[in-house]
RNA sequence: GCCUCUGUAGCUCAGUUGGUAGAGCAGUGGACUGAAAAUCCACGUGUCGCUGGUUCGAUUCCGGCCGGAGGCA
């Protein structure tokens, strides 16, 4: 008796590949809502930078965990994936085909492979301590101790990898699992979905790259000056800090260089990580089928519409459209 | 017009007391389980501006030419 498997669609891709419009497209063809995967889409603000789905976009589809904590608030893997399991759940529940979009893709694996991640807060005193000792006594040190603590955690970690030593040390001196022992057991759960994965963007680079270019220059227009400033002046975690968009602008307003400069390197910073989730996407878990470039995008053909709607119909239940 | 400096990897430059060259950035590939738009790893052949000369051998020295910057008139 094989349990009933929830249908899931992931629609994954690098920044700038056009996941938005073509999630809206599928969820109207096949009754869908959009889950995102993105971890800067679940701050509140920041909607230029973060290309958040504007509701002329989003024509009436639903989408979930998109501005959904402050960013003054640190956010993690752990929190999205509780999240996003009992998003899905409930638009399954609803007769709803849930669509998993993202760029993230270690919110999608940790989705997909349904991970278990304990839950509760990290010990941010601990590991605060343990980056400072990192940036005092050096990676190795460091490092060295982990190899003792934790030895398979330590040979795959590099030692210069600062976040990763310090993360796989402080759950090394907390009361928990270490990180071999805790990786381990979030994977004895079995995933209750069945994924139907596409890739956007995989293909064409120079396409890629020059929709990126695009789309800076876009945001600027939309007003991603004003918003930058705005973001900078508040008081932000840790988090919601990394976010490309507001950071690459500092120096101009600082007026160490001129607007067209900061630009550039928004645009190039943007690039390196497009190409850091080609890496991703390319060798790690969503493993799905990839949707060519034609005419300047990555549009689902019609017939892999049609095909996804016969493989909605293959589940138990069933889904309404 | 004259003088000085300068022309080396996509960019900024180093260097070879003459034996065909190397850094940073960019770029490419990769890793990725509580910061992931983060963090980290690996990868360096290019008519050494063009053209003559000296030399066993020139990117390196000398001459001419062509770019670029500054100065003097």
């Amino acid at each position: 008796m094989a349990a009933e498997k929830i249908p899931l669609l992931v629609l994954a891709g690098p920044t700038a590949s056009g996941k938005t419009a073509q999630a809206v497209r599928l969820c109207l063809a096949l009754g869908g809502e959009v889950v995102s995967a993105d971890s800067m889409q679940v701050y509140q603000g920041m909607e230029i930078a973060t290309a958040k789905p504007s509701a002329e976009e989003t024509r009436g589809v639903p989408h979930h965990l998109i501005g959904i904590v402050p960013p003054s608030e640190r956010f993690s893997v752990a929190r999205y994936a509780a999240l996003a399991n009992a998003a899905v759940r409930e638009i399954y529940a609803r007769g709803k085909l849930p669509v998993l979009v993202g760029g993230t893709g270690l919110y999608i694996r940790a989705v997909c492979e349904n991970l278990v991640l304990p839950q509760g807060e990290a010990d941010t005193a601990l590991r605060a301590a343990l980056t400072t000792r990192f940036e005092s006594e050096g990676g190795d040190a460091l490092w060295r101790e982990l190899a003792a603590l934790d030895p398979a955690a330590a040979a795959k970690i590099h030692r210069n990898d600062r976040k990763r030593v310090v993360r796989a040390l402080e759950l090394c001196h907390g009361a928990g699992l270490n990180l071999t022992a805790q990786n381990a057991a979030s994977r004895r759960e079995p995933s209750p979905y069945e994924c139907y994965t596409l890739l956007l963007g995989m293909d064409n680079r120079p396409l890629l790259y020059n929709r990126i270019d695009r789309r800076v220059e876009a945001m600027l227009a939309q007003g991603l000056e004003a918003e930058a400033r705005t973001f900078l002046a508040q008081r932000t975690g840790e988090t919601a800090a990394q976010a490309i968009g507001y950071k690459e602008l500092a120096p101009y307003f600082r007026g160490e260089c001129a607007l067209a400069e900061a630009l550039e390197r928004l645009k190039m910073e943007t690039r390196r990580y497009a190409k850091r989730q080609l890496s991703w996407f390319r060798t790690q878990c969503p493993q799905g089928e990839i949707v060519s470039a034609k005419d300047e995008a990555w549009t689902v053909p019609e017939h892999t519409i049609e095909a996804l709607k016969r493989w909605k119909m293959t589940t138990k239940r069933g889904i309404s459209s």
